[in-house]
DNA sequence: GAGGAAGCCATTTTT
DNA sequence: TGGCTTCCTC
């Protein structure tokens, strides 16, 4: 590329941009504030490399934390290079690691098809597993084991290691018994869940010097986005590819460390330059998203962090507009609050904002109930993402079931699913006896009740199980004939199953949930639609890709990727690709519409801006949330939560305290969040109340007349919001400097409410004792250690035999033991 | 084996 | 509070 060109290209691009995209060789830190251009740098980066640095495009590894990230940065860095941008490995950690697997998995011992697990199927084995030992799931929670078990993997931990390292804890033991039986079955299933993926991808490439050194050469530059999520597997994954060139550039932000409960370690990235020797460390500091409010708040609120790079964020845009902090008196009138402003910016004459333009955030799901009934009232479109995935829907699922079973008759998980769905009159007892049987008989529990007629055990059941069977065996017939189309295939799952007819009879009846099902159903159609134009239109342009390289005579793609494209658009490949993007795909890859208004907790509005943000619920225990009280690294992980919310929005940006919610059945009187007290008063300005927690009387009702306008609320409430729901100022008001992450303790501080009140379960704040004994309805006798007053309620942490346990005093199932 | 009543539990979530 | 699971009964 002639240099004017390469100027050209980086033109627009601040000297740090620049810096970092022209970097050649060697380990690249890029530390990316929020918004301040870094999947920018990183496309202009790989389209340097390969116009200016003879890098071809096969040779260079992006990975993404989400399938929608990869598609963003395939399509801009298309935008820049054109077609070229084809060859590139773009993918998350997981779709990539797959791909590898599936080409070398018989060295693993897996045969080349085996099954990805999702989490619904990961816990259904493991609820398995549970009879099979014989253990009470009440004793251990089938989600408690299942997260143990992810977690030790993604710590790479074995179950013999587990095993080990119990000593005396008889539940850790337990624990690492059931890891041991869930991999047998996993390799027994020939199938791998998402973190195996990850694991045997480390495992093949350390065992086989061939394979890692083929890809070790292959992959000349390696990419990696939000680095500061990844987990160790990821790090080790990483440093093994990248072990020849050491060309490995990572971006993130430490600041928005989010997922340490999925395992993601924040000391991947600060460790980098420990990690990788000889590594070049760029801060890109620069903000281009907010007004100097927002991002002025923002550094405020993670400056309380410690142990973090050091660097500070800031931008050439205009102040702003002040921040917007309502103290509302009750979750109705935080919803109404939220939904008159949103009409009023929807509405106004001079710059109105869109709809699409407009994100309500909040800390927890649970949290969106109250405003989807104010938006509607003000006729406000909405779209609530995260909580149920579109594939995890039960319609949904069912069907894929089906599909599975089809498509492999060996999917035991998918065909308990689906043996009775709909009722076809086989019940548990039938289902056990043909597992026992397969088990006797080593064979699969599709083999007998294909051979059902050989055994007189199942002759109750046998009309019903043969029909079962032909209807398999007639839709694997369409499949193998390849005669339709991938969708027409999928009407004929739907039809023949029964699985439509079963819901339009309900729907006809007048079930309001039936026709949503029907409707998602159908919905799936046209996902296969799309799903099949999307893989005719790949094909065709990675036809073109070749071609344009020939001419360009740059070397041509590995054997296996040509082979890979090459296979023909069979029905039976089809579903296959099908059935792993449904596994691989989330909720959020759906396009976002202009109009529609969108609702999401923090976690998933990561890499998403809005011309205005709402963010509501900030009070203490929700955000921060009570569970991270007690532990100053968690604090920290839900200050930088709180970072990340604060600089999605551009332009506005409208916080939210309700002094009363009702919140899981309870009403809850919680402070105002410690966040808002780290900002100062330039940024903010309050309406209807103070952040601070200490005069929040006289002024708040002047200005909260006028949202409660028209409306019988309001004046209930009133007297909730007397002296004794106000918490000592003192708690709340500025941190001292240099004690930070230290604030926790102080709720001890916090003075004991006057009146004696009685909650629900009769547990009397005002006399409570550390020392005293309580009995919990699950976790037995236990000693009160100490007691955190919050309003109108406390947080009490119990020793029990099982450990320490925090609760909330007016919710607990406790028991004051007299003596 | 199916349907209804009662019990249980509730951060965050991508892959 | 409300959605899901499990247990119990017919």
């Amino acid at each position: 590329m002639p240099e004017q060109e390469i100027e050209k290209l980086i033109e627009n691009l601040n000297p740090q941009q620049r810096e970092a995209v022209l970097h050649k060789e060697g380990p690249l830190l890029i530390l990316a504030g929020a918004g301040s251009g870094k999947t920018r740098v990183i496309t202009y980066r790989i389209a340097y490399l390969i116009e200016a640095c003879s890098i071809w495009p096969g040779q260079i590894m992006a990975i993404t934390f989400t399938n929608k990230a990869a598609k963003e940065m395939r399509e801009r860095t298309e935008q820049l290079i054109g077609l070229k941008a084809r060859g590139m490995w773009i993918g998350t950690f997981h779709s990539m690691m797959l791909r590898i697997l599936r080409q070398h998995a018989e060295r693993l011992g897996f045969q080349p098809n085996f099954t990805v697990l999702d989490t619904d199927d990961q816990q259904r084995l493991i609820k398995d597993i549970f009879k099979q030992l014989n253990i009470d799931e009440k004793h251990i929670n089938v989600k408690t084991a299942h997260n143990k078990i992810s977690s030790a993997k993604n710590q790479r931990i074995d179950w013999q290691t587990m095993e080990k390292s119990a000593g005396n804890d008889y539940l850790q033991k337990q624990i690492a018994e059931i890891y041991k039986h869930y991999q047998e079955m996993m390799l027994r299933g020939n199938s791998m869940d998402f973190d195996d993926i990850l694991l045997f991808a480390v495992q093949l490439l350390e065992e086989n010097s061939d394979i890692r050194e083929a890809y070790q050469t292959r992959f000349k530059h390696i990419l990696v986005d939000e680095y500061q999520d990844t987990n160790h597997v990821q790090y080790l994954l990483v440093k093994l590819l990248c072990g020849k060139y050491k060309n490995i550039c990572v971006v993130g932000d430490d600041d928005q460390s989010i997922y340490s409960f999925r395992g993601a370690n924040i000391q991947n990235i600060l460790n980098f330059e420990k990690d990788f020797k000889n590594s070049k460390v760029i801060k890109l500091e620069q903000n281009y998203r907010s007004s100097k409010n927002i991002l002025g708040a923002a550094n405020a609120i993670i400056k309380s962090n410690e142990g973090r790079t050091d660097k500070r964020l800031w931008t050439n845009h205009k102040t702003g507009e002040p921040i917007n902090f309502y103290l509302a008196e009750s979750h109705y009138d935080e919803a109404r609050y939220v939904a008159s402003e949103i009409r009023r910016l929807i509405n106004r004459k001079n710059d109105p904002i869109k709809p699409g333009e407009i994100g309500i955030l909040y800390r927890v799901n649970a949290l969106s109930r109250n405003l989807e009934f104010a938006l509607r009232e003000q006729g406000i479109q909405y779209n609530i993402y995260g909580g149920l995935r579109f594939y995890d829907r039960k319609e949904i699922r069912d069907f894929l079931a089906y599909m599975r079973v089809i498509f492999s008759e060996n999917d035991e998980l998918a065909l308990m699913r689906i043996i009775n769905v709909p009722k076809r009159g086989i019940g548990n007892k039938t289902i056990e006896t043909i597992r026992a049987l397969a088990a006797q008989e080593n064979v699969s529990m599709m083999q007998i009740i294909v051979d059902v007629n050989q055994y007189p055990e199942l002759s109750r059941a046998s009309s019903n199980l043969t029909e079962f069977a032909n209807l398999i065996a007639n839709l694997r017939q369409i499949l193998i004939q390849d005669k339709i189309s991938f969708p027409d295939f999928c009407r004929e799952i739907l039809a023949q199953s029964g699985l439509l007819k079963e819901l339009e009879e309900q729907e006809k009846q007048g079930n309001e949930d039936a026709y949503t099902r029907v409707e998602n159903l159908q919905e799936i159609i046209s996902d296969a639609i799309e799903f099949t134009d999307k893989i005719k239109e790949e094909l065709e342009q990675i036809k073109k890709m070749e071609a344009s390289l020939e001419e360009m005579n740059i070397p041509d793609l590995s054997k296996d990727e040509q082979d890979s494209y090459n296979e023909d658009l069979t029905l039976i490949r089809l579903t296959k690709d099908f059935l792993e993007q449904t596994a691989l795909y989330s909720d959020l890859d759906q396009e976002e519409a202009d109009n529609t208004v969108r609702m999401m907790a923090v976690h998933s509005a990561k890499g998403l801006e809005f011309d205005a943000v709402f963010l509501i619920g900030m009070e203490e225990s929700v955000f921060p949330g009570y569970r991270s009280f007690d532990d100053p690294e968690q604090l920290e992980e839900e200050r930088r939560l709180a970072y990340v919310a604060v600089t999605r929005a551009r332009k506005y940006l409208h916080i939210t305290t309700a002094q009363m919610r009702l919140l899981y059945g309870h009403t809850r009187y919680n402070p105002v969040s410690r966040f808002l007290s780290e900002i100062p008063n330039e940024y903010i300005r309050e309406v209807g109340g103070a952040r601070t927690n200490q005069a929040s009387s006289s002024n708040a009702f002047g200005a909260k007349t006028y949202y409660q306008s028209g409306s019988s609320y309001g004046s209930n409430y009133g007297l909730n919001s007397g002296s004794s729901s106000i918490p000592d100022s003192r708690l709340y008001s500025k941190n001292s400097p240099g004690k930070k992450s230290k604030t926790l303790g102080s709720f001890g501080l916090n003075p004991r409410p006057q009146k004696s009140i009685n909650k629900d379960n009769g547990i009397d704040l005002a006399n409570l004792e550390e020392g005293q004994q309580f009995e919990h309805k699950k976790f037995g006798i236990g000693t009160l250690e100490k007691i955190d007053y919050v309003v109108n309620d406390a947080i009490l942490s119990i020793k029990f035999k099982s450990g320490l346990k925090r609760m909330m005093a007016s919710s607990a199932p406790l028991e004051a033991i007299k003596d």
